[in-house]
DNA sequence: CTTTTTTA
DNA sequence: TAAAAAAGG
């Protein structure tokens, strides 16, 4: 599920409402699977419809999104393409572990542990052709921004990220950064709690703003050797080497300078780690996307919503915080501009 | 996860 | 009034 170098970074915590005015690339891949993952009842049942249908995601796609919107974001929802053929292995791996997580969900509702059987149902998460489309169904509705990247979503927000045309990508992962994102924005959420896995503890989590070049120098590196440090660790692309994490990638690293200094001088076996590279440092991308948003589409929304068992008086009142938010957004953003004017 | 309801 | 618990679909 992406590199995890939050135990090399200090991030900076903001809060929601200091990013008011900012257009964010979201990653609607790693957005959508969190809610899936994460929106479902205490035995691990996700939302669903009278017929059975998930609707998880929906539900997360359209409170989050009237947050955003009401600290000012404006949100960009960034979709995969089509997977890198390296990435298959991983794709297939996580096939398995799904298959296997909800044979152990079962057993686990049997046993009656309920904590136990949440686990292994998140595990279960999968994005189908009708979540996909559904999501999108919203996202447009909502009269918000998507682009379709040709190959990973990360990639295509980075490249926007550079460009200018949006201020950051927002990710938990921080492949973004391998991409060549100059800003990464995580927990761009409301909520200031969150369950630690496996135990009965919560921990406050906060909007985290990671700057890529700040990040880079006070770990006195390149972008280049941030991604072997990743190669060496295992990425999307490649299993990595057993027992090295983001500690012992960045010290062999900076002790040899380069991915092809530590492999011969550790006679580590990573085949195709320069197709790796080229992955993140030579990445596709398309200049066929626009960012603006247009106006949300109410009507539809509340018919497509209704035919998910959504409650009425629920969604007209998200619509109602959502169309109040946009006119002060409006009259503020009209006001930078001639503030900028004059 | 986010909202709503209940509890202290 | 705020924190905890429950519900949402």
């Amino acid at each position: 599920m992406g590199v995890n170098l939050s135990s090399l970074t200090e991030p900076k915590t903001v809060e929601l409402s200091e990013l008011e005015g900012k257009t964010v690339a979201i990653d609607a891949y790693n957005t959508i699977y969190q809610f899936l993952s994460i929106i479902r009842q205490p035995d691990g049942q996700p939302l669903c419809d009278r017929t059975g249908r998930v609707t998880s995601h929906l539900s997360g796609l359209l409170y989050r999104t009237a947050n955003l919107i009401t600290s000012g974001i404006e949100p960009c929802f960034v979709f995969d393409g089509k997977p890198h053929p390296l990435k298959m292995a991983i794709l297939a791996e996580r096939k398995e572990r799904r298959e296997k997580a909800a044979d152990e969900w079962e057993e686990a509702i049997e046993e009656g542990d309920i904590k136990k059987a949440f686990s292994k149902a998140q595990q279960t998460s999968k994005m189908t052709p009708e979540i996909r489309e559904s999501s999108r169904e919203l996202i447009s509705y909502l009269g918000l921004p998507m682009v379709d990247a040709p190959s990973d979503g990360e990639g295509q927000a980075a490249y926007m990220c550079s460009k200018g045309d949006v201020w950051a990508a927002a990710s938990q992962d921080f492949d973004s950064l391998l991409f060549g994102a100059p800003t990464l924005v995580r927990n761009m959420t409301i909520t200031g709690r969150r369950k630690v896995p496996g135990k009965d503890q919560y921990k406050d989590v906060r909007t985290e703003v990671i700057d890529s070049k700040e990040f880079l120098e006070s770990l006195e590196i390149t972008k280049e050797q941030l991604v072997d440090i990743c190669i060496l660790m295992g990425t999307d692309f490649n299993p990595g080497i057993p027992g090295i994490g983001p500690k012992k990638g960045l010290k062999l690293i900076k002790d040899h300078g380069d991915l092809e200094h530590v492999i011969s001088s550790k006679s580590y076996d990573i085949p195709l780690y320069q197709d790796v590279r080229d992955i993140f440092l030579k990445s596709k991308y398309t200049d066929d996307y626009s960012t603006t948003s247009s106006e949300i589409q109410r009507d539809k929304i509340i018919g497509m919503l209704e035919g998910y068992d959504f409650s009425k008086e629920r969604i007209e009142g998200t619509l109602d915080r959502i169309d109040v938010a946009r006119k002060n957004n409006r009259s503020k953003k009209s006001q930078r501009s001639l503030d900028a004017w004059f």
